[in-house]
DNA sequence: GAAACATGTCAACAGCACTGACTTAAATTC
DNA sequence: GAATTTAAGTCAGTGCTGTTGACATGTTTC
């Protein structure tokens, strides 16, 4: 008779039908929920949505962002960005100007007001993440970053790399 | 001359206007984006998107829930739940049940075919942590989960316990 | 000069959230 | 027992964010 592996174990070992970690998974759902509350929040006062956030977070962090860099981030249509995005130029949070190399593209730039805001928002967050570290053991923020990074499709997890950390100084990733 | 704290030390100390955790805040982002896409993907060839899901897991997790702490546990309007579960029970991935001691309450039920559907979303989004997890040192599952319900607000942190670990063994949280 | 490319725009639609107003039936209170 | 509160359902309208598809404009490349 052969020795079989059952339950709980069998599962692990074949990374089949293993039990679900339903923790995690609600976890995951209800901190990613506070986390883009505390934004959503400020966000309300300027009459500005999630994808208004988005796009001036990246502007933001990489000025000088083409349109196509932007929808490749963003993984969104054209269409879509083209709304947000105009209201955000109206409205002067950010600011395009024509390439020199190529004059078809359109590099985004954040102004004064848009930096501002993007600052606002980013350490809103930065609050909870520091609230959240604080009450764990040294080397929690070190555990999160590999954590998350590791959640991510591991096809795509270079080129996080590159965006979370531009050239220089990557911190033990 | 006083001695004084500046830059990022001086931030850390206040907690105030430190330097914004960039890092954490996007691969939160991606992270949260693939995560959910596991399950959008296949939510699509039953025509369900998110809320569906959200409404079946819960449902699937806490059997005989009624509407109220449906929503409360959701939070989100009657009006928005609605639709989702009505085609939810249309569609015989849920059943309601008349309340026994309050008639006016109405329990929600997984079908077996909801109950189906709920694993194997849940295995689909626990290969994504499995896998994570597998590239990380032991211990890092505590750790995440530690972390991420660090990352709740605090004043919501018990009630999440209760939901995510109903009554018995909660293990180390 | 033709083809490919970057961007913008118009139109229609879907999903999922919201507010506000009103209904029904059952339970609770006085 | 009548009045009130409660649980749930419904109707109508709206906002934000995403989608597809088709087409226009100017620019660069071959």
């Amino acid at each position: 008779m052969e020795t079989v592996l059952h339950g709980k174990h069998r599962a692990q070992a074949e990374g089949q039908d293993a039990d679900p970690m339903f923790d995690l998974i609600e976890l995951l759902f209800f901190a990613y929920r506070d986390f883009v509350g505390d934004a959503d929040r400020l966000l309300e006062s300027y009459k500005f949505g999630r994808a208004h956030h988005r796009v001036l977070h990246f502007v933001s962090r990489h000025p000088g962002l083409t349109i196509a860099e932007l929808l490749d981030i963003l993984k969104i249509t054209k269409q879509s960005l083209s709304r947000v995005l105009k209201e955000l130029l109206d409205q002067n949070f950010v600011e395009a100007r024509s390439g020199v190399a190529d004059r078809r593209q359109r590099h985004l730039f954040p102004t004064g007001k848009g930096r501002k805001l993007a600052l606002d928002l980013a350490h809103l967050q930065s609050r909870r993440f520091s609230r959240a570290l604080d009450s764990l053991p040294v080397g929690a923020r070190q555990d999160a970053i590999r954590f998350l990074m590791a959640m991510i499709d591991p096809s795509d997890q270079e080129e996080v790399k590159s965006l979370v950390w531009p050239q220089s100084a990557r911190p033990t990733p």
